[in-house]
This record gives C-alpha cells, sequence and structure tokens, in this order.
DNA sequence: CTTTTTCCTATCGGATAGGTAGGAATTAAA
DNA sequence: TTTAATTCCTACCTATCCGATAGGAAAAAG
C-alpha cells in the first residue's frame, strides 16, 4: 500500500503538472525545460486540502529526489524540472517509500541479500520478481502527464 | 513489500507442498482431497529455521483463512486442505498482509472509500487500479504448486 | 527592513511489526 | 492411565515507523 506521502505527493504534483501543461500550451513552448512560474505550498493546500508542514517535508524530499526545483522568497515556491512525460510514477514512490518489489532480494534500486535462501534455487524469489516485473511495466510506463488525464473530458479532482 | 509473515508462511507452505506434491505421486492418487499425513511445526522449523512460536501463530492464520487443516495431539500437525494448484499466492497474501492493491479505494477484497477524492475522476485511481490488475495477473495466476517449481533441476531450497 | 517563502532539525504520539510467555485442550502411544 | 507431543488461545512486550507538528534560520522580493 501507498503511504499517506505518497499519495499526497501525487496530489500535489497533479496540481504541477496541470499548470506546468497549461503553461506549455499557452506560451506554445511544449518542449521548455523547467518552468519559471514557481507554485508556493499555500497554493498547492488550498488546492488540495492538507497539513502543511507536511506537506513540505513531502516536496522537500521530491525536491532532493530530482523531480522539482524551488525558489526561495516571495513569489517563490516549486516547479517541475522536466517535462512530465519524463518522470514516470516508479520515481516517485521510490523516492517517498523506497522499493517497488515485494522482497529486497528482487529489488532493483534497493537490493539486499536475503537471509536464509539461495537464491539460485529459490521459487519465491523467482514470483516476487515476476510481480516486480508486472510492477514496473505499469509504474515505469506511465508518467505524471497520466496523473492529469481525467476519463471522458470529466471536471478535473485530486 | 511481504511482511515477515507472509515470507515464513510461503516458507513452510512450500514444505508443505512437496510434501504434498510427494505424497500424491507415491500414492497414485494425484487428485486426492486433504493429506492425512500432518507435518508438525518443529519439524517445518527444522526444514527453514525461524521461530517456532512466530510460525504457530503464522499456521494459526492460515488454517482460519481456509488454507490449512491441522491436526491435534501426538503425531498431528498441519496439511494442505486443496490440491497446491488451487490455492493462489494472492490468496495468503491477503490473510497475512490484507490488501494487494496500492490504494484502499482500488482494493477488491478490503475496499474503502477514500477520503476527499471523487474516485469517478480521479487520476490516481485509475492508475493504481492499472497496478492492481497487474499484480493480480500474477498472484492470482500462480498458486502454492510454483513454490515448489525449481528451475533447471536444481536441487531445492527456501 | 518587512513580508513571504523555502529550508533545516528536532520532537512526538499512536500504531504496527515482529516476536515472546504461559498455559489449556487434545490426542497417541507406552 | 499416565506421559509426551502437539495444536490452540490470550496476553504481552519492545522497537521501529508513520503521520504530523514546532520553532526557527536563510533567502529573496519589494
Amino acid at each position: 500500500m501507498l503511504s499517506k506521502k505518497a499519495q499526497y505527493a501525487f496530489r500535489a504534483l497533479s496540481t504541477l503538472v496541470r499548470r506546468d501543461l497549461a503553461r506549455r500550451n499557452e506560451q506554445n513552448a511544449p518542449d521548455s525545460s523547467a518552468s519559471d512560474t514557481p507554485t508556493s505550498i499555500s497554493d498547492m493546500v488550498q488546492i488540495h486540502p492538507m497539513s502543511t508542514k507536511f506537506l513540505e517535508t513531502i516536496l522537500l524530499d521530491l525536491k532532493r529526489g530530482g523531480i522539482l526545483g524551488s525558489k526561495k522568497g516571495k513569489g517563490g515556491g516549486y516547479y517541475l524540472l522536466k517535462h512530465p512525460d519524463d518522470t514516470p510514477l516508479a520515481q516517485v514512490i521510490r523516492i517517498l517509500d523506497g522499493p517497488i518489489a515485494p522482497l529486497p532480494c528482487v529489488s532493483l534500486h534497493f537490493y539486499e541479500r536475503c537471509h536464509d535462501c539461495n537464491e539460485a534455487v529459490c521459487g519465491l524469489n523467482r514470483l516476487m520478481a515476476e510481480v516486480r516485473d508486472a510492477n514496473l511495466a505499469v509504474l515505469e510506463q506511465r508518467t505524471l502527464s497520466d496523473l492529469a488525464v481525467h476519463p471522458e473530458g470529466a471536471a478535473a479532482s485530486t
């Protein structure tokens, strides 16, 4: 299960993505890099109500993780460093929740040898690697852009 | 990530499965129902070293969950209630770890409405349902029998 | 030089994970 | 009929983590 941190992260990111895509559209600059118009925490909290202080730590994590940039002081805030198409959901989850794999011994980014188990002949190992791959097939393919897509032209939420 | 409980459960189950399949083979009764030769906790712990008391609670859970039967007293122990082919891994995980879905609001067996989110238009919802389906494609398809399959005829472990 | 923001460190309460203790109930066999 | 082996039950314990909060330092704009 995703932690609250990851859930809140996705909510805040969806705001940034919508603004980012709208800006690219207005400026007729679909391929431009980072936005110069940061969004403040208080703005984000107004759109998706949550604890301001808690979101603060989450955005810091996303910044350290290389997804967001920031600008301090009046008029400051956070912005996406890359085009929303270029950040897979897996990256967000790894930053906030750690491994995606169901066992440390099949994790690509957080591998740890498993105790009391010969990986070469371990049945569970092989099965959980299948689960990991099934997850990654979605989470590496889907990106932040998909967060902002709403089916059948419905009104935006979350 | 799987809890220790689920990991230990799979180790213990792999012992039961191997014995069950061997028995069916010897008795030439591939389709017979539950085994009449239970395996004790102490036997299981000897094969896969772990805390006896902890395994006890795990096996109780698996029994209450409808996967194992038990026989008390001398010569007692636990046995599979069904053919190993007929218990998907998903069932084991749900008993010990709860939901497989990454969000309560996309869980099939542990659904909970999500707070502050209109599910009909929530982008995250839809994406996490995809992740859930990818997981279930493996975990409902693969069964306890797969735990006992070792690649390329290698010696058994875990 | 005041206001608005990000940034940093530290803390906190409650829940959960992982594991232990002690004994009651049941059964088989000596 | 006693003894040994087993499951079953309830309660407890401890450390870690989750979710959240507190209080300010640093930076930038006007």
